[in-house]
DNA sequence: CGAGCTGTTGACGATTTTCAAATTTAGTGG
DNA sequence: CCACTAAATTTGAAAATCGTCAACAGCTCG
């Protein structure tokens, strides 16, 4: 095949870039596969991409081979924002799983962005949303053991995919290799194993076949020192645009 | 004393929000003493400051006592971008030093910044300069051992000083505390005094009364992996606009 | 079926934390 | 200025956490 399949499990509408769909902002729709990038660190990017479905990552490699994944694009997140103003992208993005995405010129969001204020909120929004997760993260990796780390990282993704839609009552798509768990939570792939092997003996979770679920939210939760408050800035300023 | 001194050690003007200067958007200056706090965690701040002098920290406090510092705050920052649009302080920021700051209401910006370009660009280089630094920390935090995180730390923060004119040919204030660098790089102060001692017996830095020395600038860059391209934000973004 | 990626296991080593205490430095009030 | 107190730095020993290395099993995909 030349092309991976991309399988959702469930029919699912991702969101849409606001004026997308009411402005006609000019986009097309495109395929990646695993392990194809997105941005190359250093280079200056023309496109902006909303993920459709499947996952990437935004990583840093050092030059003896040690990567951290540094941020995560679900379905419906935009990738990335900081590209805008003709800023050169830092750290690469990669696709972890193959990847149906939209993409739109950079210039055309730019002057779009210029005239739009509800394109341009959406905007903020999404850089927020980016920050404030990735402020989380640090907390994550400066000050969490492993068990504490994986569980919070589960937590994460969980919300996240629930609040987009893409989960059900108790699990959700969970297409990361245990190479991309400790990428993402600063670990070993040995220690990650061994993490998830105890999380599955204290019935915390099941994990197989790229499928997450969640057998016990509450101790997980606990466990992770999880608050998603951080995770309501896209919801909470909608909310709050409402009432004013 | 009811107040504590603000002494520069240089004859030092931070920058200016670009718009107070030319449109007089309305800012009142105002001191913080060590410890009293710009936002706690779960407010909705009505107002930004710009640090005049001083540092202050953006962080988490695990309700068992863990505490990981975020960000920072140095002369000429705003605190913080993301406040804006009527966002909460997911995070609480605090005066890790006395400050000197000016603050300009929450409402007055935004109505600002809907008509002038040359503010909204500099709030959004701000975040994405903000951006940027946290995703290094997050290589920093997952990948990295103290020696190389406290080098890099420093690297950053001779840098940034650097180039806000607040540093000399080989040395900067540091006023944090071991305990502060600790809650920065994701260790024990007990660690963060082992691991400075070493790299004064290395040769690498002096580091007393709240005063940096880099002795060897080349090699403490070569062990904290440290490459200045992120903090470029700010500036080439500006030299892009000035070239288009 | 064969190659390569992914997951798993064991033994051992390195890094970092914890705990407890001593010492130095800085700040405060007399 | 000195005395006193609190904060910050330093030290040592033992333990916990996590990493490294090496090997093997299972699975997927061409």
């Amino acid at each position: 095949m030349l092309q991976d399949a991309i399988q959702p499990r469930e029919s699912w509408a991702p969101p849409v870039l606001p004026s997308a769909g009411t402005d006609h902002l000019p986009s097309t729709a495109f395929t990646l596969r695993h392990h194809q990038h997105l941005a190359r660190s250093g280079e200056r990017p023309d496109h902006l991409h909303q993920i459709l479905q499947g996952w990437a990552g935004r990583y840093r490699l050092l030059s003896d081979g040690r990567r951290q994944i540094t941020g995560l694009y679900l379905p419906g997140d935009l990738c990335d924002p900081c590209w805008l103003d003709g800023g050169r992208a830092v750290q690469s993005v990669v696709a972890l799983t193959p990847i149906q995405a939209s993409r739109t010129s950079r210039r055309e969001m730019e002057s779009q962005a210029a005239n739009d204020v509800a394109l341009m909120k959406f905007l903020w929004r999404q850089t927020q949303f980016t920050q404030q997760i990735q402020a989380e993260w640090l907390v994550n990796l400066g000050r969490k053991n492993a068990i504490e780390r994986l569980s919070h990282l589960l937590c994460e993704l969980y919300t996240r995919l629930s609040s987009a839609g893409a989960a059900d009552q108790k699990s959700c798509d969970m297409p990361l290799t245990q190479l991309d768990l400790a990428d993402l939570a600063g670990l070993t792939p040995v220690h990650v194993n061994r993490t998830l092997q105890e999380m599955r003996s204290m019935q915390l979770i099941e994990l197989q076949s790229r499928r997450l679920t969640i057998m016990d939210w509450e101790s997980l939760r606990r466990i992770a020192w999880f608050d998603p408050a951080y995770l309501a800035v896209r919801s909470a300023r909608d909310s709050f645009q409402a009432a004013a």
